[in-house]
DNA sequence: CCTATCGTTCTGTCAAGCAGAACGATGTTC
DNA sequence: GAACATCGTTCTGCTTGACAGAACGATAGG
């Protein structure tokens, strides 16, 4: 059938997704320029979003994303049923490797980042949670991708392996490892990753960095549990 | 004027504000009965917010949130602009107190918990981030109103000594203790606090939240800059 | 004082969106 | 195995929701 829309929710949704990293507040002319809609048409659209939340306004007119994406944003969190471990894992990695750990998980062909903890180090791989990446490069996007059911040759390594790692995949100057997370029947639930500046990955800290994603991961298993 | 809105926003809204804790997927007749919509309406609607990532469909044709809630959540979140300093002090606090630790911001007639950490016990007062609270009630609505102006009796005081505490005051069974999280230009921030089962905070305990609520505050304090 | 730009209001036009029936598929009960 | 119930899907005539965009008042800048 021929793809359906609604033409107004989608007018909507492109006022938020006009709002990014360091762009707080948004002038009503600015989101016109940025979305190509007429003003009186975002005036009209925002009276609705912000009667539900997603949106507030300033006394100066401006516009900030609101309340509501952040609690259906935690909803869709908890949706996983992660409980409460993963966080000091990731504390745990950054502790042992120095680096920034992350935990993902599997959405279509995307991979988004549930749980992040950066490095202390000034230079570092920064990356925010909510964020999100391809499946087919980096190593957790790998990792996910070959633990739940990727069959080609790159898949069939890790599996075997039960760790992937890469360097300069996604990002030139960044090198990464992770692991499959799986729940106490075996199923797939994320991928723990350490990523690091490229120039610090020697073969001493990857080792470092897998012997901790390992252990953490073995926690998790029998944390993880789906009744 | 007249109050202004785009009917087929609204209802589209509606469809991701039938979802809800414990509720991870919901198939069609459950949100048209949750929500009023009929069938094909739901769908048409669906179609849009899933293709901007607000939902997802699983095979089965149940829907469940999207992963673009998750990072306008986390965008929302990060547009408060307050670091990474706010968790490991609410891990000293849940370690000083072994209870659990919240830290909220003001919404317009609302508090929204941005941040928390679960006591370890047990028995515990839960609370999930994105909780939306009001303001004119518990110890942290209290400092949030007294410190962002309020000029009642009430706030007073609280301005006065510096902190609120409550004791079944939101919640019958639940105590709390709570402290304004100035930056370092004096301006309000948030609102740090400790909650507790109200059997469980006798004195010696709230002097304890107390001393450990105002040493995070202090370190917030130093560590919270707006340029 | 003039100009530019902002946000706000208004309304005629038209096609977007809805209601809701009909249908096929699947599951349940007897 | 048949009948029934319930699910999700498709379709279309009709109504009104939503838009475009002009006009306006307020504010800022030169």
């Amino acid at each position: 059938m021929t793809e359906q829309k609604v033409e107004a929710v989608e007018r909507a949704l492109l006022i938020l997704e006009a709002f990014q990293e360091g762009e707080e507040e948004l002038p009503l002319s600015t989101l016109a320029l940025k979305t190509g809609l007429y003003k009186s048409t975002i005036l009209r659209l925002c009276a609705s979003l912000e009667r539900f939340g997603y949106l507030r306004r300033g006394e100066n007119g401006s516009f900030r994303l609101g309340p509501t994406l952040w609690r259906l944003g935690s909803l869709y969190r908890r949706s996983f049923d992660l409980g409460e471990q993963i966080r000091p894992e990731l504390r745990r990695l950054v502790e042992a490797t120095q680096e920034t750990a992350s935990f993902y998980v599997r959405e279509g062909e995307e991979r988004i980042c549930l749980y992040r903890l950066n490095s202390p180090r000034a230079v570092r791989h920064h990356l925010d949670e909510g964020a999100r990446l391809p499946l087919h490069s980096g190593a957790a996007g790998r990792v996910l991708l070959a633990f739940d059911g990727a069959q080609d040759e790159i898949s069939q390594t890790i599996r075997g392996q039960g760790f992937g790692i890469t360097r300069g995949d996604r990002d030139p100057e960044i090198a990464a490892a992770a692991v499959p997370v799986l729940d106490n029947r075996g199923r797939l639930r994320g991928a723990l990753s350490v990523s690091a500046l490229l120039n610090r990955f020697d073969s001493a800290a990857e080792k470092r960095a897998l012997d901790a994603l390992q252990e953490s991961a073995e926690r998790l298993r029998g944390a993880l549990s789906r009744d």
